[in-house]
DNA sequence: CTGTATCCGTGTTGATACTG
DNA sequence: CAGTATCAACACGGATACAG
């Protein structure tokens, strides 16, 4: 039993790398096997359980997930915690370094952003919601603006505040805050993203939005989408 | 005949995909599969032969190559051109669009400069080399600099010029350059990044330094690696 | 010489079912 | 809830043969 548990890890430590002494092939030796960047974008936010990682990563397999934890937690990017009673539940979280790799997905995103084939209308975890706002804010129009803004996507909160051009968000309570999204997150991102009137998505059921409405509108407009990319002969 | 090809290409683009919104995720589509990002890096610095490409990628396979350019070219990142006559050769190089992915390669470098577990000493792309200085120059020490630095890599040549706490770097002759690096990648790399003597790497026979020895060590001086990062209970 | 296509052994991935 | 076991499908990488 043990000597098995063993040369599988030897297996795991053996596996497929680049030989390749660029930090760019490195990284993507700790975080390029597939599902890898989007199990710590879940965990970009804070702490998660297992199934909370396995019910915002679409197609995720069980599996796949213990495999991608162990290899995360090897390499430092993540640790495992044991939470105090009464919870004690079983949590992924980043390590400080893990923190750290924020923007690989801006990057990312921001790239992506402009593909021809990105299509948004596919389910969106309410952490890529909130990480892709931290991204696609406009320093120009957000700057000497000062919102608190609040998010309720299912059993979740989140708080923002936009202050110097940034947005600063967290899993928080909604207190003091100025305007409360309430919605999925693909609602919350048809509002944001694809300029839907707000009052077209609450006549829909989808969208609840309490505060000034005005304040709501200014809101979504400081997230503009870059224009898509041309490819020449496509 | 015709129809095999067609049925191969419905399979290859409905390969597997993350059914997800997020830019991240969708560009994980684009380019997550494995050696598409180092592909792209090859590219870089301008259009690449098949050949160089497979030269360059060490362990790269022709197949798996053909397909990522296959599909990168698909993708829109990608565009296959004929050189014209007398070379004629074939080359690929980026679209505008996927020059613009230049970011990930530097958040990636960036993160990954800080593994516990990065081991320089492997062998270096020409390529990958040159795009590190970008990502890696400290802009507080290179302000107020202005050097020409010449780079001779085998066959190939790179001009860089420091000015404005940046580097810009590309595929070029070395004129009017005040300072030249002959040798492999790896040898330049252990000189700028491992902080090597340069006379001990010139006595070794392994690089060669043409131009002032006091610029050429401030140069070198201009590429501090980030600390490694901590891994609690590592 | 510069790629491309095909075959094949092997390891990785993912769906389903199952256990503590 | 938090994973493990099993198995089929696929992707990878190497070799080789082929085309312009």
């Amino acid at each position: 039993m043990k000597l098995e548990k063993i040369t599988k890890e030897a297996k795991n430590n053996a596996r497929r790398h680049y030989d390749d002494a660029c930090a760019t092939a490195h990284a993507l030796d700790l975080v390029g096997e597939r599902w890898a960047l989007l199990v710590i974008r879940e965990l970009m936010l804070g702490p998660r359980r297992f199934s909370d990682l396995r019910t915002n990563l679409p197609g995720i397999s069980a599996n796949v997930l213990t495999q991608r934890l162990e290899g995360l937690e090897a390499a430092g990017i993540v640790i495992r915690r044991k939470l105090p009673p009464p919870a004690a539940a079983q949590v992924y979280e980043l390590t400080e370094w893990g923190y750290q790799s924020e923007p690989i997905f801006q990057s990312l995103g921001r790239w992506a952003a402009r593909s021809p084939t990105h299509d948004p209308s596919l389910p969106f975890s309410a952490v890529s919601l909130m990480l892709s706002l931290r991204t696609m804010i406009d320093p120009a129009r957000a700057r000497g603006r000062d919102i608190r803004v609040g998010f309720r996507i299912g059993e979740e909160t989140y708080a923002g505040r936009v202050s110097e051009g940034q947005i600063a968000i967290e899993r928080a309570a909604l207190d003091n805050v100025d305007l409360v999204f309430s919605g999925t997150a693909p609602a919350i991102a048809r509002a944001i993203y694809a300029g839907q009137e707000l009052s077209a998505l609450e006549s829909e059921g989808v969208l609840q939005i309490d505060g000034d409405r005005t304040l709501a509108k200014r809101f979504v407009s400081l997230f503009p989408l870059p224009p898509k990319a041309e490819i020449p002969g496509g």
